[in-house]
DNA sequence: AAGACCACCAACCGCCCCGGT
DNA sequence: AACCGGGGCGGTTGGTGGTCT
């Protein structure tokens, strides 16, 4: 915190330094004469002393009042964060670190929800704190949460809790929502509720390159769990079909490639995407183990399509995977009750089956395969089955939660990031694919 | 000693919600 | 109903300082 002493010289201070260059973070969208970056004590004192004449709220009064050239939402984050009092410094306390690790186990990436029950904690410190753990105990190998707390994460993404919620007006219409939008039409103009806006995020796929046959696609699509779904499915296993080509001609181009090296201008480097920060990688996930076959009435050397369906994230993040088998056009059916995971973000069918079908027309060989660790909180069945996959995490790995249901997949990033996606992609979108 | 690497964390950004007009 | 601004939130960036090689 600065030293609000020297209060009586911050407006010009702060008037003089409205000249600096550019703060961290960069991007453009700032207004244009504020200053950005770190504060400086003056600049401090000078919000402290509007805080405690106008009180909080008004931030954008901060600037036109005192003089200060900051954006009132940089204003109400300094304070929020720094000079509001009783405010925490410090390390974590070992009972908060085991709280957060409950909460978030609980709620996900809720960190104001979380702040909120951390006195004296910010969210923008919980946060932190999470993001480096995280990152250090995946480094480590370790888990994420602690054994009884994976429980909490496995219980309550089995539905137990969720069912709950879903059967809240709110939660059904959200996820139900997403049903229709993604099955029936473009999901763009429907997409309202938090999980499916976002850009970036996470795709998941399997391509099963298990002898002749094709494929398992998990694809998105809601998150109602109760069993009962229409006739939307049905059509959705029409797009499946339709798209499974698109995975075989995948699979058929990674096989051709004995050695492969990401020689294409168009792939770029691959490996190495992790290292330069964190730029959210689309990921197609490319499995190349034996699906586990349990039906005895088809014969061993049968496979189908395995076409698995996850939902949109619900509040807490958690993320629900349905599975089905496809046999052939007339035959259908659920081989599980529902997989769920939690963390980034699954698209809709649409930019799902438009990135692949971009892949497939892209020149060059498909980038590199890369093991990927892949985690899921629970799962109901068939370990090894080629749609109990799939999830990164802003580009990172989670390790295993339950050591059951942890794999190794082969992977090979997507040629875009989502939001790098050519007219073409647009133009599908809004073609593809129901009709 | 110097550079590489890493953890930490402050600050920014974009997006969304909500209340007021 | 539509628009707008304030505020909240989650994700991301980049500087800094410590540790390692």
């Amino acid at each position: 915190m600065g030293d609000p002493m020297q209060g009586g010289v911050a407006a010009a201070a702060a008037l003089e330094l409205c000249e600096e260059g550019r703060g961290r973070g960069g991007g453009g969208g700032a207004v244009k004469g504020l200053k950005k970056g770190p504060w400086t004590p003056s600049e401090d004192a000078i919000l402290v002393a509007y805080v405690h004449k106008h009180g909080e709220g008004n931030w954008n009064n901060v600037q036109k009042n005192c003089g200060l050239s900051r954006c009132g939402k940089s204003c109400r984050l300094r304070w929020a964060n720094h000079l509001r009092p009783n405010l925490k410094k410090g390390a974590f306390t070992p009972e908060e670190e085991r709280t957060i690790i409950e909460l978030h186990a609980k709620l996900g990436n809720k960190w104001a929800r979380m702040a909120s029950q951390l006195p004296g904690r910010t969210d923008n410190e919980i946060k932190n704190y999470w993001n480096t753990r995280i990152k250090r105990r995946m480094r480590a190998g370790l888990p994420v949460y602690p054994p009884d707390l994976q429980d909490l994460c496995s219980n309550l993404a089995r539905g137990g809790h969720h069912r709950k919620e879903a059967q809240d007006d709110h939660y059904l219409g959200h996820h139900h929502n997403q049903v229709v939008v993604s099955s029936s039409t473009s999901s763009k103009s429907s997409n309202s509720n938090n999980s499916s806006r976002k850009s970036g995020g996470i795709l998941i796929a399997a391509a099963k390159n298990s002898h002749d046959h094709p494929s398992s696609i998990a694809t998105s699509s809601y998150y109602n769990d109760d069993g009962a779904r229409g006739d939307d499915h049905h059509d959705d296993f029409a797009a499946a079909y339709h798209h499974h080509r698109l995975l075989e001609q995948i699979n058929q181009q990674h096989q051709q490639q004995s050695q492969p090296e990401s020689t294409s201008e168009s792939y770029g480097s691959n490996s190495g995407g992790s290292g330069g920060g964190n730029f959210l990688r689309d990921v197609l996930f490319h499995q190349d183990h034996q699906a586990q076959r349990d039906h005895d009435h088809h014969s061993p050397d049968e496979q189908p399509l395995v076409y698995g369906k996850s939902s949109a994230a619900n509040e807490e993040g958690i993320y629900q995977l349905r599975l089905f088998e496809v046999w052939d056009e007339d035959q259908v059916e659920q081989t599980t009750t529902a997989t769920t995971f939690r963390g980034g973000l699954v698209y809709p069918d649409e930019d799902f089956y438009a990135l692949l079908e971009l892949e497939s027309q892209m020149p060059g060989p498909p980038p590199e395969l890369i093991p990927v660790p892949v985690n899921l909180l629970s799962y109901s069945s068939g370990l090894n089955h080629p749609a109990n996959l799939a999830l990164m995490f802003q580009g990172e790995m989670i390790p295993a939660l339950n050591s059951p249901s942890t794999t190794q997949l082969n992977c090979y990033p997507c040629l875009y990031n989502r939001d790098e996606l050519p007219d073409l992609y647009q133009q599908q979108q809004q073609q593809l694919m129901w009709d």
